[in-house]
DNA sequence: TGTAAATAGTGATATTTGTCACGCCTTTAA
DNA sequence: TTAAAGGCGTGACAAATATCACTATTTACA
């Protein structure tokens, strides 16, 4: 990723052929911003601006219930979008948590910006219904394997599905994406 | 729903306002089907031609795994848009299941119906953006509540949600949506 | 109307998973 | 460079859930 514009610019493109206008367009919208590992990008109770658009490190959103105790709703990568999606969508405040595992640069996009993009250029509609629809199935994916699979399977569906997170995230983090304790993870492969 | 082609106009103008020559021009699209119950609505290995938009009924959409055991994905009733989702945007042989809990009337619009609606009319691709990131909340609200909660949990998240499945669903058929046996399921709550 | 299928409850037991406690590394940061 | 925090494995035990077997009731429908 060493050109942020290029990049954003051949991701939107596997879904829409743009002209040189319109991809300059579409990244003037787009505000590129960089985090430390560690850092949150969002915090519960904040009001959700952006959509982040990842073009290095990692990220993961993460739901923290009554107890204090952190569940990871998803992790996030290059060529990935991720935010607060409900409260980004309603403009309210996130019960979400985004927090970076890496150091991570993203493009930023606003929700007024979002909404220009989507007004002004009828094919960002288009690629954000197809990315919004990716992210429905991936999510109902994700649900039949609660519904399909124990702990040893989500694991080894991970793997496959995803290896790269098993060298770069800590399996405590594994486990709590999963739904099963670090303990328990442990335990399934040694 | 005594008018199909009013019910559905007022479901889309709860997103975005209509022109009475709009609505024509959508209502155009769509196919008015009656399934009765324990009819299958899409088929496994069959191709998905249609999404449905649900008038009167209850459907539910079920994986079947490789022991045939069988899980629910979602359940769908009136007022909500259903399909085999990965199958209908890829247009691809069906992995899951529809069938009809009760005798059901629906409008189905057809893939080539729908990418025409949403080449022609703006507000259509805005109105299926909107839906799908409705679906996209809701199926990580669910992904949530298998992170952060026991079965009974689950169980009692569900009725609050949604109180009228308990009267319309057989219990065994909550018990494999929430993920859980039905043996379990009938001793949480006796 | 009568019969098969579907639905539902429950006892006994096995399996899976969670919790608590501890020790030992590795990484981070003052 | 040293203390603190994070990460990871593991033993002992507890809790949650699944499985199997059986029965009873209700529902569908030929």
């Amino acid at each position: 990723m060493n050109n942020p514009e290029q990049f954003l610019r051949n991701h939107v493109e596997k879904v829409v052929p743009l002209t040189d206008e319109e991809a300059s367009f579409i990244v003037s919208h787009f505000k590129l911003e960089t985090f430390k590992k560690g850092q949150f990008i969002i915090e519960e109770g904040n009001e959700v601006h952006n959509v982040y658009f990842l073009l290095a490190g990692l990220v993961k959103l993460v739901y923290e219930d009554q107890d204090a105790k952190k569940h990871i709703v998803s992790f996030a990568m290059e060529d990935w979008w991720e935010t607060d999606f409900q409260a980004f969508y309603t403009q309210s405040k996130a019960t979400l948590l985004l927090e970076c595992i890496e150091d991570t640069i993203a493009y930023s996009l606003s929700f007024e910006n979002f909404e220009k993009l989507c007004n002004d250029l009828q094919k960002m509609e288009r690629f954000f219904l197809r990315k919004s629809i990716a992210g429905h199935i991936g999510s109902q994916t994700r649900i039949l394997s609660f519904l399909t699979s124990n702990a040893r399977e989500r694991y080894e569906q991970l793997l496959l599905k995803n290896s790269s997170l098993l060298q770069r995230v800590p399996k405590t983090s594994l486990a709590s994406y999963l739904g099963v304790s670090r303990e328990t993870l442990s335990r399934l492969f040694m």
